[in-house]
Formats: structure tokens, sequence, C-alpha cells
DNA sequence: AAATATTAAATTGTTGACAATCTTGGATCA
DNA sequence: TGATCCAAGATTGTCAACAATTTAATATTT
């Protein structure tokens, strides 16, 4: 673990943010894994700041949802049970489905960047490139909620995206059937250029919901502990 | 303004939670208005505290919604503007069908206090007593969400509801018709009953969304000046 | 030996001082 | 007169020391 890049300082902003910023990545990294307590004191030394920052860092993240905040007890990287995460595939579902029929609205015909994203999704796809995929998959939804125009939908979804990464460090990145999701990615992007917002939204809510059942279906397989 | 009950801190927590439910108190009753900056200084003092627990509650309070933080100019009241309402009243109609599915699925034939609820409320309708129809409104919806039980979903319809409340300090309290509002709480309390959740997730967001149409009726006689 | 009290260590919460940044009002110049 | 620059003041950001609390390790009691 480096020290903060004190050059990163100037440009951006606070140092409580770029402590955050890096604590996200090692949360999301499994550097620091889910239910450990996070020590502000060796955090602290290790990133050459003081514990205030680290303490602002830790009550930001807990905003996002990655960390929990007990008095007196400290931060610690938050966990999520199976009930939990499926849980929160149902909120994600119905928020995406509010972000495109938003987007369905407010597009007036424009797909903008969703088209040419699509189509390199579809190569990825065709090529069996499955983080490829994974990642462009990442961009897509956020362009999708970007174009719903609205910062708080944005915040809301990016947390439980957030939250869904901490499902036992595994990465949620084993989509049995690309082309299929991306079958939906495409309808989802007619019915926003054609404006469709009901359907729009109808297809976006589904969408995350097929997630859901692939996650189900894969989880079946393996070991069902849930705590 | 008047210090910390220094009495309170044994019993409860940390002084930054004391003073964030302080502050709380302070924006939604108006007494920092919206859009106002908060000195961290001037409120210490005023609080008898140091600037830490300030800065920590102003944290607190913008993963509430209630304040808005910015990096080396301070922390400011929320100002919602009548467009971001409108939007809040969307998401809040979809995240209130979430929940009322859950409870529905939830409760098993049991409406816990919700009867009970809904009852009071239909004499304070008939009573045209409107302070406390919307004092129980609050509760009744609370319920709601609590039988869905789920934190998460809870913490993301408070953090709506606190926001609608920012709205020029209007109170949202003009019902214009309890009966008519009440009458929706019964259908949705009875689809939650039969288990029926497809029914109470319907009735639940449409419950919202007539709340925004009120609103928005009520609007349209009023100046309708957006910023 | 197990459970409970006691004390020491570790950790978080709070404070006041200092550094960095922004805001202001006034001076300077076109 | 108006705009720009500069300095002083106000305000936020960071730090290190101290206080309050929890955790652990140990002693005590049954």
């Amino acid at each position: 673990m480096s020290d903060i890049d004190l050059l990163a300082l100037r440009q951006s902003s606070t140092l409580s943010e770029l402590v955050a910023d890096k604590m996200e990545k090692l949360i999301l990294s499994g550097k620091l894994a889910a239910g450990e307590r996070i020590n502000e004191a060796v955090l602290a030394k290790e990133l050459g700041v003081s514990r205030g920052p680290v303490r602002e860092a830790s009550m930001l993240l807990t905003s996002r949802g990655l960390v929990e905040f007990i008095a007196f007890r400290g931060a610690f990287v938050r966990k999520i049970s199976r009930a939990e995460l499926l849980e929160i595939y149902d909120l994600r579902a119905v928020l995406t489905g509010q972000a495109c029929q938003l987007a369905a609205l407010k597009a007036g015909g424009d797909a903008g960047s969703l088209n040419d994203l699509h189509d390199r999704m579809e190569k990825a796809a065709e090529g069996n490139k499955a983080d490829r995929y994974y990642e462009l998959n990442l961009k897509f939804h956020e362009c999708l909620v970007d174009m719903a125009g609205s910062a708080r939908l944005r915040t809301m979804i990016d947390s439980l995206v957030n939250e869904m990464h901490l499902y036992r460090q595994v990465s949620l990145r084993s989509h049995p059937d690309m082309a299929q999701s991306n079958r939906e990615h495409r309808a989802i992007l007619d019915a926003i250029v054609k404006g469709d917002a009901e359907k729009a939204r109808e297809l976006g809510e589904a969408h995350v919901r097929a997630g859901k059942q692939r996650f189900e279906a894969a989880g079946a397989e393996t070991l069902v502990e849930d705590e």
C-alpha cells in the first residue's frame, strides 16, 4: 500500500476525498476484506496522513454503502449476506426501471453513446471475452442512468452496485450468457430511442431481475450457506 | 438555541450523533434555512461543543440528504427545486411500491398496527384535523416500510422524505382530501393482508403518485417559479 | 474448572492549535 | 467608471495530544 499521491491533492480537492477513493479501491479489490475492522491509526500511518481524514473518508464510504460505523467500536467493511444481495437486486431492478423510463422521456430519439457501447459489447460477446464484456456492461448501465438525468437516482444505484460487489468478494462477472444479456440491452435501447417510456421501464426492470435469476441459478450449484 | 443536553450523551452515544439530531431538527423546522451555509465555528459554540462533532454531524446529514458539502466552502442546507421535488415524488412512489410488495409477502395475513393507525386517521379525517392526520400519516408510512423488513429501503425512503421537507420550507401538510387519501390507505392495507403482493405494489406506487398530482394541482394555483 | 470481576492495553471520540483555502474590500490601472 | 489585482479577514482542512470507551488479559471467586 503506497502513500497518497501528493500531486493529486492540488488538482483534486481535499485529503479526505483522496483517502476515500483509496479506501474504496482497497475495499472493492478485497484488500480490505468484508467484515474487517478498519483501524484508523494503522491506515492513517500507511497512507501518511493523520486520523482525521481517514475518519472522514470512512463516513463518506458509509454513505456510499461500503462501510458500517459503530460508535466507539469503529468502521467496518460492510458484509453482505446472500439474502441482502437478493434484496439489493430487487431495489436495483426497480430503480433501473425508473432510470430507463426517464431516459426514454429525455432521450428525444437520440441514444447517445449507448449504441456504440452496445456494438462493442456485441463484439466482446462474440469473442467470448467475459472481462471485457463485464467492463463495458458497467459503462452501459452508467450511461443509461446518466441519460435519466437524475443525480439522486445515480447515487442510489451506484450505492447498490457498490454493495453488490461486497458479497463475499465474489465478483459478479460470471455472465453465463453474454449474448442473451446484450439482447436485453438492445431491446431497452430500442424502447428508449422510440420514446416508449413504459416499455423501457419494464425492460430495464426485467433485465436486472434476469440478472438476479442468473445469480440464483448459479448459486444453487455452489454451497448455499446463508447467515 | 440551547446547549446539547449533556445527560442525553450518556445513554445515547456519541456527541456527533446528538449534534446531528439537533441539526436535523433545526433544518426541518426551518431555523436553518434551505441554501444557508452552516458555519462550523458558530454552530459549535452555540451547541457548546468543538468543531469536530459539528463537522461529523454535517457529513452524517449529507448522507441523509439534508446537507450538501462543498470542499473548502462548507456545509450548506440543501435547497430543493420544484423539478427536484417532482423527481423525488417519482422515486418515492417506486420505492413505496416495492415496500408494499415486500410487506404483503412478509405480513402473512397480519396487518400489525396498520389497522389501528388507519382507524385513528379515519377519525382525524372526520374531525377535519389536518395536523393530526398528517402526523399519523407519517407513522402509517413508516410502519408500512418497517413491515417490508429492509433497512436499506427504509433508509432510502427516509432520505427522500427528508429532502421533500426541504422544499421551500413548505410543509406538505396540505391534504386537500384526507378521506380520499385514507381510502387509498385502506386499499393498500387490504392488499397486504390478502397477501396480494402485486396489487399492493401497484396501489402503494399509485398512492404516492396521487400525492404528487395533488401537489402539482395545488402548485398550479400558486406562483410556479422554477429555478 | 467455569464464571465473574478487575485491571491494563488498544482504540475510538473530542478538543484546540495551526495550515490551507476562499472571500472581502480596497487600491491600482486602463 | 469599470475591471483587475492584491492583501487582510474569515472559514474550512489537517494535525497531534488528550479523554472516554471498549477489548483483552489477568486475577478472583464459587
